[in-house]
DNA sequence: CTGTTAGCGCCTTCAT
DNA sequence: ATGAAGGCGCTAACAG
């Protein structure tokens, strides 16, 4: 079924059913709907290959996600879909591990489909910075905010990681912890990184000192903070709250926490970071700082579009999230203990 | 950049160039290196939608997934990615609402994209018997396994619904709980109906009777479990057990139950079905019947790749859940009161 | 082994 | 407001 069997079916040539399918202004509304009627009659649906080879544009976007077991991006990506099929667009999603090289896989990619932009799920700014310049379509790097990567087609949304964890722990303070574990990826990750320097801040302006031995490495996985979590048990690290860099690891490290006879917040608090739609139905439900994914994903989009069909330079958009309170924070026993 | 600016500079013919693009034997060693040389030096990438407008086919399938908010897809989705990719078959995704007509898009879908294959992650048998002719590529229906479709194109994998349930509320059962309500889809979802007559059955089998009253309708999401416990808690339903038709729903569900005041598995046990990763890590860890989304993922991918390149038969196979015990229930106080 | 050529389905001037 | 016709880049006969 092609545009010539509409054609010869309705009674006028290729240009005009052509013309309906491209939603032009000069054809006759009742010429249109007719043919639309029998198109809609036939299921006839035009060969995007024809059209992308013609007008020589894909009309599609890929993200690429770097780690599948982060539940945040998934949530964030179902939102990111549906955005760019508002604008028409078609989203095609390329998984990768936590440690994958994503500018290898997405210069790859790149070249097979030749979408129109790029949307990334995370990312090693080093990574970035090193070989982003083989990226030649524009691109948005989403959840990731810093001014250390200065591409003109590279944009950026998310929030202040920093000041984000900076809040979530100052908050925790507040409730009267002195003895806070953060858990949370290596130093190569930036938000990690951010994020930890935030926490580490908060302590400092509150006269605590950020120790070390109560620093866990996780990646974003509910197994690797569940071991993360046992291991600073086992070496009997002390604290009374835990500032947990995403909800996954929070809840893998609750998980822990419960195993080994803990209560939450009973006994420890935890704050998590993020606010995947689980946060507010685990038990407890989490604390969290949330991060408006609805909004980046918009953002991502409409910021990428403009790029692709306008040209527009590249931006950087950093948003706030909000602290969602949740059941799994308390002061500690005994107040400022 | 084009084939034929290619021939011209190597000095031989279009074909010749697509001779070599598509690997064929007939080209001499010498001009295949020669053109592949120029080709490295200028960059060249064939034009895949020219290609692909010619040859009338892609290398990809496309998964068709019924639930956005269901958790055990994405889950399922990750793995799915990933063996379609060993057999060099690019995966794209389909997000459907849990109530859109699945069939209507997938036939939409396929004229449009013309996948070698697609496969179904959930789907309602009403509509594939209704519809499913109009899709002429191999396809399978994973998660989803009946008698009730037989189509020459379509296999099916995935668990005993009706068994798996029967096994999951036995287990409530010989803990000694005589009060189980069950949360889960209406009768138009297949596994949800089959399900359903499979904790039936158990029932009957150990001389309860199944109270129509302690069913709750629930879509596969937290939100909407939750609604629906808070119903049935609000209309004062009588019951020690909960067989919930997912883990989603059985979060969701113990998430009502928690903020009403009831202990899982002190005053409530629960179970649930599908084995997600968050299962094992919430608190309490969930008993769940544990669908094999490894073994599923790579038994659905070797059925399509199968009817797709040597146009083997459509098959059904059956795998087996296995029952992880979780924390979540426990013997009723007073034993079989 | 290599070259010539006719489309694949659609968009888009250019006429009418 | 509509039709006719020439490609977009590539593949696949068919002809050397």
């Amino acid at each position: 079924m092609t545009i010539k069997d509409i054609a010869r079916i309705s009674g006028c040539s290729v240009s005009t059913i052509s013309r309906v399918i491209n939603d032009r202004p000069d054809v006759r509304p009742e010429t249109k709907e007719h043919v639309l009627e029998i198109m809609r009659q036939v299921g006839f649906v035009p060969n995007s290959n024809a059209r992308q080879l013609k007008i020589q544009q894909s009309r599609s976007v890929v993200f690429v996600v770097k780690g599948t077991q982060n539940m945040f991006f998934a949530d964030f990506l179902v939102q990111l879909q549906q955005v760019v099929g508002l604008y028409g667009y078609s989203g095609i999603v390329s998984y990768l591990d936590e440690d994958a090289n994503e500018m290898e896989a997405a210069g790859r990619i790149l070249r097979e489909i030749k979408p129109k932009g790029m949307i990334f799920l995370g990312g090693s700014v080093e990574n970035f910075r090193r070989s982003f310049d083989q990226i030649t379509v524009p691109a948005v790097l989403a959840t990731v905010v810093t001014d250390e990567l200065d591409f003109p087609n590279l944009s950026m949304v998310g929030v202040d990681d920093r000041a984000a964890a900076y809040q979530a722990v100052t908050c925790l303070i507040a409730q009267g912890h002195r003895q806070i574990c953060v858990v949370g990826g290596p130093a190569t990750s930036y938000p990690s990184r951010m994020r930890r320097l935030g926490a580490q801040q908060a302590m400092e302006d509150n006269g605590l000192v950020f120790d070390p031995r109560l620093y866990g490495l996780s990646s974003y996985s509910f197994e690797s903070a569940y071991n993360t979590m046992n291991s600073l048990l086992a070496r009997r690290a002390q604290f009374t709250a835990v500032f947990a860099m995403s909800d996954v690891i929070a809840i893998g490290a609750i998980r822990a926490l419960a195993s080994a006879g803990y209560k939450v917040p009973g006994d420890v608090s935890v704050i998590g970071f993020d606010g995947i739609a689980m946060s507010r139905y685990c038990v407890p439900a989490l604390a969290s700082m949330v991060q408006p994914t609805g909004e980046m994903a918009l953002r991502a989009v409409e910021l990428l579009i403009r790029q692709i069909e306008h040209g527009a330079p590249a931006q950087t958009i950093v948003l706030s999230p909000t602290l969602q309170e949740g059941e799994s924070i308390r002061p500690p026993r005994g107040g400022a203990a």
